[in-house]
DNA sequence: GCCAGATAAGTTGTGCACAATTAAATCGCG
DNA sequence: CGCGATTTAATTGTGCACAACTTATCTGGC
């Protein structure tokens, strides 16, 4: 019997812990806005380039989620007030979606957040950077064997 | 403005990413034999120890899941054929979760995901390990500071 | 032995993820 | 120009995650 099948060992659980692990780091933080994590993650998008109104699919392109996820998502957050969506006047495929300006003002009041998460990791800047490089070159590697 | 809050730069993104990806790798494999992810994994701490029959609270300890996301997920499995549910005699408040024959055969035939796996990151087993070690202190870092 | 509090599993409701499908608009080839 | 193929977002259905609640059972103090 290999022990290649023991639970501890896979690092895919691993990251599927830590993955969870730190959700939930964020989430009492996050919730105190009304947000949840992937709400959140779509505002850092639309924060980078306030002006840039990305459509649904280059959302979905940055942040590797489909429509079947941010439709409803980006629902819930014009509900919130946060964003605006609109069929773009060249081609009316597209949605275009972009900042309210209480969307833009949630900026200055998450700014400190994730310093706060990174504190929770335990991990001091040098090992927060390497973990995250190692990480980003799993994930593309991933992707671009998916992709041939 | 700080560049704190740009996506590519948080750890957090990374890990959520990462972990996606992975359970990408996985969809395809588990699909031939009728499992998502987090199916696969109680089967693993199952496979663990064949005979200990867990209650479904020492699973969630494992996994990290509560009642709410193991009970339909067990329903399934015992659907399927692969797992037994049955109330402890001592206790009848538990549950202890124990495998079929089939659950048990399906061993053999999984064993050769987690290298497949391992592979498609493009890491090798000195990073993997390092990975792993780094996101398991990661986690247990959180939820020791959750317990105070 | 009785019962207040604790514990275990299950249920309900919300919000992702993702596959598959649908509907509308656009593109491009003949 | 006309129309089939493509692109885009939304919808539908399934299965996690997780909070909040419910129900059944057990435990310890009296």
């Amino acid at each position: 019997m290999t022990d290649d099948l023991v639970l501890r060992r896979q690092v895919c659980f691993a990251l599927y812990a830590a993955s969870r692990a730190l959700t939930d780091v964020y989430r009492p933080i996050l919730d105190e806005f009304g947000l949840t994590y992937p709400q959140y993650l779509v505002l850092l998008v639309l924060w980078e380039r306030p002006d840039a109104a990305p459509t649904v699919s280059e959302l979905g392109a940055e942040l590797r989620l489909d429509s079947g996820t941010l439709s409803p998502l980006l629902k819930r957050l014009e509900g919130a007030g946060l964003v605006l969506r609109r069929r773009s006047a060249r081609d009316e495929r597209r949605v275009e979606v972009g900042l309210t300006e209480q969307g833009r003002a949630l900026r200055e009041r998450l700014c400190d957040v994730p310093p706060r998460v990174a504190q929770a990791t335990g991990l001091d800047l040098s090992e927060l950077v390497a973990l995250r490089d190692t990480l980003t070159r799993v994930t593309e590697t991933i992707h671009r064997q998916k992709e041939q």
